[in-house]
DNA sequence: AGCACGCCGACT
DNA sequence: GTCGGCGTGCTC
């Protein structure tokens, strides 16, 4: 077995299979699957991981692995699988599916130098470009106008050679420490000889003499109010000593969280816990859907579950969605069970994000909270893997690969025979089918805790606020309720449902839009730069003075931004005190945690916000919720509409009335008689699952069936339309008769950065071979995806349609 | 992907 | 002859 099956760091189709390497004998005992080894690659050398062993390869020539970069593996055996399990399910590469499972740091990049080989004179050109170094970065010479035939003749004759590195990018955090040098006695003796003067450099001896430990610097000199000069010169004359320490970041100060313990549960929340304590209890695996209605209490059943599976010796997996990964979220797990938790989100640096992955490496956490790929985290003894807000799309990746987090976290529970938990108030109709079919075990909690009525919602037409005159984005009922709460110094929580709209601009005469000349989307404008913007593409221009079709001035900016509605605002209520939460405001690390205690601490009257605003938030003193534009999201082209905007009116109504006082919504919409607004509005998640359910079945739409999207996209109209038929016909060829293909049609957005983009979508019932079919097709054109530049790309089931 | 190699046309 | 551009094939 002295040949290692490495999966090598080259995205490309013809590369995705392992390639055959000898282990050196200095590296036989150590090597294991699942490390991280440099490899020579045709002249180069790369990052790849170790997949396996065998003791005869197919291939002749072997080379020898170069390096290893791990000390124990990154990747478990079970990782391992499961990356060929995404790989195979999502359709992309292993190396793509291997690299989403680790900390990015881990990646590797690649630096070119050349090394002057002789002592001999170059031409002098490139003696000019080593100016008497031996080595010199490879992007000089690209910068210098040397041309490359110079080179080539340089290093054809030895002179000069190009090394290939491989650099891994990891930063260990260091401290820098201080200790005594000597005994405290001969400190003692020290402290005498010290000049009456130098009356800082006593102090610190004096310290040390109390207290002999180890300690940080910066503590130290903190509490001594001295500089590091006093510490310098401590340190030549041998009194004291400094050393780097490696530690992790902690993101989170542990203490800081105040221990809370079991909360005494409901029935209702006891008859969902037993059924998981038992199948932890008999390692059973098993999916549950919680069904809970907004503050029924469904992060208590995750925490006594978890305990549960802690009292075992095991592990926790809990994915939250990124938006709800709030310090209030974070606070609930580190307070029950401290330092035991790992928390990874987007908003830790790289390297806190690495930390974090380091203390569930080396088993140090027992719980990790996290987003989307927390689902990846390496324990090994995993008991229980809990999705919170199971609904929602973050949990579906959006680039390689494209898996979705419940799917994966189901099959890693499969593996450890541990339950799944799966928690909503708004279940996913795919995870609702499942439990009325039994497939899952449903578990409902249909009351709050605290016994609070859900809050009354209001739905307002707004056609007929345009009828009696009503131009402004703001009800009559609205305004009459908000200047209501503000008499009474309660809270309002003000939603604008924005996606689908941005801010456009058009002209009032002709009605022409800015679009973008490489995208065939609207420009979006921006205030604060006064430019119009391409969401697609980074292309941007200034807002013209004139139409640019028929140079009239009237130009109007159309659609609704967060600034703009604020502006209203205190137009109509200028007493209002407003706090805006969008992505504009919440850029900044921790500033959407500033937003949040400003207004739990009352500083404003009115928070306004887009769908982030949705979720996790729990304030006292909010009584009245309104949302500006229920149905924007309605109308777009997607099937899905009709939940998302189900599942988003539900959750902000939660908003209201979370404890003493009774909470009012309203809902403002141009289509009031929709069912999934009527629905949401009285909480009748049933109903609408029965009307939702007839129209999925009537379009073949999941549950019922499959979806499998594959984009084409070129930039040759034609080439696009002539490849998309061609795919289109290879798979009528092989599809059963239950299985529709729709298309090839335009996609939502027919044009990103100049390439044309078509899409043709199946809906399967029962289609086994069709990632074989799938792959089969990328193959055919793989020539032509290489030397054309055509992209296919295929997402099983898509989230996304655009 | 990213690199080398080889062929070709253009330029001095 | 020398230079740069692009198509092609290979990477254990």
């Amino acid at each position: 077995m002295n040949i290692a099956k490495v999966i090598v760091d080259v995205p490309a189709s013809s590369i995705n299979q392992t390639f055959d390497y000898y282990i050196p004998d200095k590296f036989i005992d150590i090597l294991e699957p699942g490390m991280r080894v440099i490899v020579p690659f045709g002249p180069r050398k790369i990052m790849g991981f170790v997949v396996g062993f065998v003791s005869e390869s197919t291939f002749d020539k072997l080379k020898e692995i170069v390096d290893v970069l791990d000390i124990t593996p990154v990747l478990t055996k079970e990782l391992l699988e499961l990356g060929k399990w995404v790989a195979n399910e999502t359709l992309s590469l292993s190396i793509i599916a291997l690299q989403a499972m680790l900390p990015q740091v881990l990646k590797s990049t690649y630096k070119k130098e050349l090394v002057k080989k002789t002592d001999l004179d170059l031409p002098v050109e490139l003696e000019y470009l080593f100016a008497g170094r031996d080595i010199v970065p490879f992007e000089a010479f690209e910068q210098s106008n040397i041309s490359y035939n110079k080179l080539q003749k340089v290093i054809q004759a030895g002179d000069v050679t190009i090394d290939y590195l491989v650099k891994s990018k990891i930063t260990k955090k260091q401290i820098t420490m201080v200790k005594p040098a000597k005994d405290s006695h001969l400190l003692e003796e020290a402290l005498v000889d010290l000049s009456k003067a130098a009356k800082k450099q006593k102090q610190l001896v004096d310290f040390f003499i109390q207290k002999e430990e180890p300690i940080e610097q910066k503590r130290l000199l903190t509490i001594l109010q001295t500089t590091t000069s006093t510490l310098k010169t401590l340190e030549e004359k041998g009194l004291i000593e400094t050393y780097k320490q490696e530690v992790f970041r902690n993101p989170y100060n542990d203490d800081r969280f105040e221990r809370t313990y079991p909360l005494e549960l409901t029935d209702e929340q006891r008859g969902a816990l037993n059924p998981i304590k038992e199948s932890i209890e008999k390692e059973k695996h098993e999916v549950f859907l919680l069904h809970g209605v907004t503050g029924s209490g469904k992060t208590e059943v995750y925490l006594q579950a978890i305990q549960e599976v802690i009292n075992k010796g095991k592990e926790a997996i809990v994915l939250v969605p990124e938006i709800s990964l709030t310090p209030m979220m974070v606070r609930r797990f580190k307070g029950r069970f401290g330092s035991n938790v790992a928390v990874m989100h987007s908003a830790l640096s790289a390297g806190e994000k690495y930390d974090e992955w380091r203390r569930i490496h080396q088993k140090e956490v027992k719980v990790v909270v996290g987003a989307r790929s927390a689902v990846f985290a390496p324990f090994e003894n995993l008991g229980i893997i809990i999705i919170d807000e199971e609904h929602e799309t973050t949990y579906k990746q959006e680039d390689q690969p494209k898996y979705h987090a419940r799917d994966v976290a189901i099959h890693r529970a499969e593996n450890y025979n541990c339950p799944v938990i799966l928690g909503s108030a708004t279940p996913t109709l795919e995870s609702y089918a499942r439990a009325t079919k039994n497939v899952y075990t449903l578990a409902t909690l249909s009351k709050r805790t605290n016994d609070m009525p859900m809050p009354h919602v209001e739905i307002v037409d707004m056609r007929n606020e345009l009828h009696v005159g009503n131009r402004t984005m703001f009800s009559r009922k609205l305004v009459e309720g908000m200047k209501e709460r503000l008499k009474k110094n309660e809270q309002i929580v003000l939603l604008l449902n924005r996606r689908g709209y941005s801010t456009f601009v058009m002209c009032r005469d002709c009605g022409h839009v800015n679009e973008c000349p490489h995208c065939d989307i609207a420009l979006t404008y921006h205030k604060n730069s006064n430019r119009l913007k391409c969401h697609y593409c980074s292309y941007e221009e200034n807002v013209p003075v004139n139409c640019p079709e028929c140079s009239s001035d009237l130009i109007r900016y159309f659609g609704t931004g967060t600034q703009k509605v604020e502006e209203a605002l205190t137009e109509i209520i200028p007493e209002a005190t407003v706090i805006r939460m969008d992505v504009d405001t919440t850029r900044k690390k921790g500033s959407h945690e500033k937003i949040l205690k400003q207004f739990a601490e009352k500083k404003a009257d009115i928070l306004l916000g887009t769908q982030m605003i949705a979720k996790g938030l729990d304030f006292g003193n909010v009584t009245l919720v309104g949302v500006l534009t229920a149905d924007s999201m309605l109308h777009l082209p997607d099937f899905r509409s009709s939940e998302k905007t189900f599942q988003l009116l539900t959750q902000v109504s939660g908003r209201a009335g979370r404890h003493k006082l009774t909470g009012e919504v309203i809902v403002q919409t141009y289509t009031p008689e929709h069912y999934s607004i009527q629905l949401a509005s009285v909480y009748n998640f049933s109903d609408f699952y029965k009307t939702e359910m007839a129209m999925r079945r009537k379009f073949r739409y999941p549950p019922y069936y499959f979806l499998a999207l594959i984009t084409i996209s070129h930039e040759n109209k034609v080439k696009v339309i002539q490849t998309s038929q061609k795919i289109v016909g290879l798979l009528m060829n092989k599809i059963s008769q239950t299985t529709v293909v729709l298309g090839p049609t335009p996609s939502p957005i027919p044009r990103i950065k100049d390439r044309y983009r078509y899409q043709c979508m199946i809906k399967y019932r029962n289609e086994p071979q069709l990632r074989m079919y799938l792959n089969k097709i990328k193959e055919q054109f793989a020539d032509e995806m290489r030397k054309e530049n055509l992209l296919i790309s295929i997402d099983m089931q898509p989230y996304h349609l655009m």
